[in-house]
DNA sequence: CTAGGGTTAG
């Protein structure tokens, strides 16, 4: 009778404290010692509610002699817990009980947590086990060990346990598809679909998820194409995997269909989408959606509101983005509050950035390393070198989080470019960890921006030991020998780039026009629309040049050194023709939304300078490091960047 | 009383 009682009433508790309310009157009643009420009790602590994990710790060690249900929960939380491998411990303990066996369950959960723990020692310890116990040749076991020696990263061994197999069933198989496209055996994941003597939607879905993480887009396309049946899990996966990979016009495009199927979108699906306007900069095609997410009652789901914040920001405008998250209907979780933390920085309002963080600290929700990268950033975009200093500080002393490499690199841009470049250096050899390229790329970045050749060739040294095939270190280095008007240094990077016929990573930029995104490549092969944005193109440099005395920058011709055989290649750079065809193609009073790969280089920058002012026109690049926002003849980044 | 396979934003 009582029992019916507890667990309806934990059934109705998603917190610690209602639960921990149960727990006495359990232990008023006197059922504290039954192990069945006391089993519920740990399993919904451990499983049900998170954060509780230090309490069915307690709960657990306070049972006099506990059973193998409660080990089983135990391994269980602490499969999923952040230490995963901390589930051996309950399991060792367990079998070392006389009274008490490893059943099938505690097989599962303790190679989930090795699983998630991707170690694959004692992964390979428990399948032996699994022999002892005889459950070697149990469905669910075999099935998890799949599963765990392809997180480890071993797919030789889980394709054997699944061949050694008498009656895989359906699951098994799926497992054993997944299994290979984890380790990126696409060949084998698509030989064992063809095998499968039994398909289900499940075993299509994850051909689907394969291939798109694979890029194998083609080869999705066809699944998709040629599958019986498809649902919401489906076309999330198209959605997710072609803007995953840039495809973003056809992830648009499986978005629109999904509603003209009238199948009905989900979250995941919407937050897909989102995803390709926030990397395309589709800022058209996002204002829609957020209409779309509006009516469709989405905008109580907290998952599409960050998603929506992430969009607007990366999209040119802030100002929507606050007010999404401003007006979030539902609690604002670390990932709001960084996002929008994210967004102010990449625009440069890194006060702005900074006010949030404290709004944030005092709303509770505690930041994570995540939270201080983009904190970092927003400090080190608007050269505030004081308060990011002070904020790298705080997050190891009152936060107890250990900066990461991507902190470092933070804190080294943050000297770099407000020009403490001596600083940097030093903060670089005092690092606890050893810098990797990245870190001394960010410093040799700071060089050349701000011009210092002693330090560039140090640095250079450095990076040609660890990563000598870089070709964007040697036009960085040639810069700084540009910039000091060091001709002959300048040839012979440019001479050593030819001999050993290293290539600039190309630059791409990309303008949303009507929904559709068009994509330009320096000195890619000509199509409709590039040629029409050089005609359009050469007709605006004229201009410049006529009206307000524009001349080709020096210095911006050197990022081009290999490409000497075409004469104007500054002319070419695709910022210049993203922005030419937008002026060609939008009406008047329309804001030009470019994204670029690489940084806007310096001609680039004074040319969309002039044009926003001859033209009268807004435009807003987006390149790699953050916001540029021309207008009237000014950026609003003030030349820092 | 508990498990295994497919999609999720910073």
């Amino acid at each position: 009778m009582e029992e019916g009682w507890v667990v309806s009433l934990l059934s109705k508790c998603s917190n610690l404290k209602p639960t921990k309310q149960i727990h006495a009157h359990i232990f008023k009643a006197g059922l504290h010692t039954d192990p069945f009420i006391f089993g519920k009790l740990l399993l919904h602590c451990a499983v049900s509610i998170s954060d509780a994990l230090h309490y069915s710790l307690r709960l657990f060690h306070h049972f006099p002699n506990p059973d193998t249900f409660m080990h089983n929960t135990l391994i269980r939380a602490l499969s999923l817990s952040p230490n995963p491998l901390l589930s051996l411990h309950p399991f060792i303990q367990l079998r070392r009980q006389p009274t008490l066996f490893p059943d099938s369950f505690s097989f599962a959960f303790v190679l989930k947590g090795v699983a998630n723990s991707r170690n694959l020692r004692p992964g390979i310890q428990l399948h032996s086990q699994t022999f002892h116990h005889g459950f070697d040749a149990h469905i669910f076991v075999g099935t998890t060990l799949i599963s765990m020696y392809a997180e480890c990263g071993d797919s030789r061994s889980a394709l054997r346990v699944f061949d050694e197999m008498s009656e895989p069933n359906v699951v098994a198989w799926n497992a054993a598809v997944t299994a290979a496209f984890r380790c990126g055996d696409v060949e084998s994941a698509g030989d064992v679909f063809g095998r499968m003597p039994v398909r289900n939607l499940t075993s299509w879905n994850a051909m689907l998820a394969g291939y798109a993480k694979a890029g194998e887009l083609g080869l999705a396309r066809r699944i998709f194409c040629d599958m019986p049946l498809r649902d919401g899990v489906s076309w999330s996966t198209m959605i997710v995997g072609f803007a995953h990979h840039g495809c973003f016009n056809e992830a648009f495009g499986f978005f629109r269909e999904l509603l003209r199927e009238g199948i009905g979108t989900n979250e995941v699906s919407l937050t897909g989408v989102l995803s390709a306007c926030a990397q395309a900069g589709a800022f058209e095609f996002g204002k829609i959606l957020h209409g779309f997410v509006e009516k469709a009652g989405f905008l109580y789901v907290g998952s599409v509101n960050n998603a929506l914040i992430d969009t607007y920001s990366k999209c040119g405008n802030v100002a929507m983005a606050r007010l999404v998250f401003q007006n979030m209907p539902v609690a604002r979780s670390i990932v709001s509050w960084t996002s929008i933390i994210a967004g102010l920085a990449m625009h440069g309002y890194g006060e702005e950035a900074i006010q949030l963080f404290h709004e944030m600290e005092e709303s509770g929700v505690m930041p994570d390393g995540i939270t201080f990268i983009s904190l970092l950033y927003a400090c080190s975009h608007s050269g505030l070198v004081e308060q990011g200093y002070g904020f790298f500080c705080k997050m190891k002393n009152l936060y107890s989080i250990e900066p990461s490499i991507e902190h470092y690199g933070c804190m080294v841009d943050l000297y770099g470019r407000a020009a403490r470049l001596q600083k940097a250096y030093e903060f670089i050899c005092e690092m606890p960890v050893s810098p990797n390229a990245i870190i001394w790329r960010t410093l040799l970045g700071a060089c050349s921006i701000h011009g210092n050749i002693e330090l560039a060739e140090l640095v250079k040294a450095r990076l040609a030991e660890m990563d000598p095939d870089n070709s964007g270190d040697h036009v960085l280095l040639s810069n700084v020998y540009a910039i000091a008007g060091k001709w002959k240094d300048v040839a012979s990077i440019r001479r050593t780039m030819t001999e050993n016929s290293m290539k600039k990573a190309p630059g791409w930029s990309m303008i949303e026009i009507d929904k559709v995104i068009y994509g330009f490549v320096a000195g890619e092969k000509p199509n409709k629309a590039t040629q029409e944005a050089h005609e359009k193109l050469r007709e605006i440099m004229l201009r410049l040049r006529v009206e307000a005395g524009y001349a080709p920058q020096l210095r911006s011709v050197l990022h081009d050194i290999e490409e000497e055989e075409k004469e104007d290649s500054v002319s070419k750079h695709s910022e210049k023709l993203a922005a030419a065809f937008g002026i060609a193609k939008l009406p008047s009073g329309r804001i030009l939304r470019i994204v670029k790969n690489l940084r806007v280089c310096g001609d680039c920058h004074t040319v969309m300078k002039l044009m926003s002012k001859i033209y009268q026109v807004e435009i807003i690049v987006r390149d790699r490091s953050r916001f540029h926002s021309f207008k009237d003849g000014f950026c609003s980044c003030r030349d820092y960047w």
